[in-house]
DNA sequence: CTTGGAAAGTCAACAAGGCTGACGTAAATT
DNA sequence: AATTTACGTCAGCCTTGTTGACTTTCCAAG
C-alpha cells in the first residue's frame, strides 16, 4: 500500500482469488522459466540441476562446495553427484584452498563457462521479452513480490548474492 | 517511471544484470512460495505432485484425465500414480462420464476437499503476506510479468482457468 | 604434540516423480 | 466392422532428492 488514500478498495488485490491467481501464475511461469535450459540440456547427460550448480558458479567464482551447499539448499551427496560428473567432464574445475585447504573453491572452466551461457543466453531471452513486454515498472513490482516471497535466510542469500561482487 | 517518455534511461532494466537478478529471483522466490505445502505434505505419504493434482481438481470440479494432463504437463502414467493413491485414501472421487462413458471426471471428496484447504491456506498465507507488502501495484506487474513468460500454450491455458469458472 | 571437530568426499540404499514402451478394455466414431 | 479415443496398468529406466555411515584432511585448542 504505497498509496494510502484508496479506502477499503485498495485491498481488493488480497482476495482469496487474487491469491489463486497468484499462485497458478508461478506455476505456469515457472515451467515457462526452465523449459528453454531443459531443452537445451535433455540432449547432453545433464540435468536443472547441473544447470543450478553451473550458474551459481559462474556467479561467484571461486565459491566453496559449503557455500553452494547453502545456496542451494541440497545436501552435499546430492550436490557432490553432480559436481562430480562435472569435474570429470571438464566443465567445471576444482582448486584446493590456499588459505584453508580443506575447502575446495570452484571455477567455471572454458568449456563450462561456454554450456553455462548457452544455458542463461536461453533463459535470459525469454526474460527479457518478458520484461521488454510488460514494461519498466511491472519488473520493478514483479521483483518487488518475488523478494516478499521468500524465506527471510534464502532472501539474505538473495541480496547478498545481489550486491557482492565475484 | 508510468510515463513513457524516458529516453534511453528506461532501457536499464533490461541489462544482462538486472536480467540475472530476476531470474535469481525466480529461483529463490519459488522455493518459498513451495516451502509450506512441502511442509505439510511430508508428515503425509503425499507430494507436490499430489498437491498439484488436488489443486487444478478443486480449481475445476468434474475436470476429466486428459484436461488434467494437459494442465499439468505430465505423462498419463505419471498422474495415473499420484491420482490412484488419492482415489484409493478418499481423497479423489473419479466418476464416469455421462454423456461419454470413456471420461472420468474428477472430484474432491469432504477429505480430500479439507486437506487442499490446508495446502492452499498455508501457500495462500504466504501470498497474501508478500503481496501486502508490496502493494497492489506490485502485485499488478508481477503478474504481468509472470505472465508474458509463460509459454503461449500454457498462457492459454492460465486464462481460461481464470476467467471460466467450475 | 595430541586431540577434537569441521570440511570435504565417498559408498550404499532408498524414495518421489518424471519418462518410454507395450498392452488391455470400453466406448465412441467412421 | 474397423479405427480411434480415453483411460488404466505393468515393467523398467532416469534424475535428483534423502539418510546413514565412514574416511581423509586439516585447523585450532588444549
Amino acid at each position: 500500500m504505497s498509496d494510502p488514500g484508496h479506502g477499503g478498495e485498495s485491498l481488493l488485490f488480497l482476495t482469496d482469488e487474487q491469491l489463486r491467481k497468484g499462485i497458478e501464475a508461478m506455476f505456469f511461469a515457472y515451467r515457462g522459466f526452465t523449459a528453454d535450459p531443459d531443452r537445451i540440456l535433455e540432449n547432453l547427460d545433464y540435468g536443472r540441476a547441473h544447470h543450478r550448480a553451473m550458474h551459481f558458479i559462474h556467479r561467484s567464482p571461486g565459491t566453496t562446495v559449503n557455500n553452494l551447499l547453502n545456496i542451494l539448499g541440497v545436501t552435499k551427496q546430492s550436490l557432490n553427484r553432480v559436481l562430480r560428473t562435472l569435474i570429470d567432464d571438464g566443465l567445471v574445475e576444482s582448486r584446493i584452498g590456499k588459505v584453508d585447504k580443506r575447502e575446495r573453491h570452484l571455477f567455471l572452466t572454458e568449456r563450462g563457462a561456454e554450456l553455462e551461457r548457452q544455458l542463461s543466453d536461453a533463459q535470459r531471452a525469454r526474460m527479457r521479452a518478458a520484461y521488454r513486454a510488460a514494461g519498466p515498472q511491472a519488473v520493478q513490482g514483479f521483483r518487488t513480490v518475488l523478494e516478499s516471497m521468500m524465506d527471510p535466510e534464502l532472501k539474505r542469500q538473495y541480496l547478498t548474492l545481489k550486491e557482492g561482487g565475484a
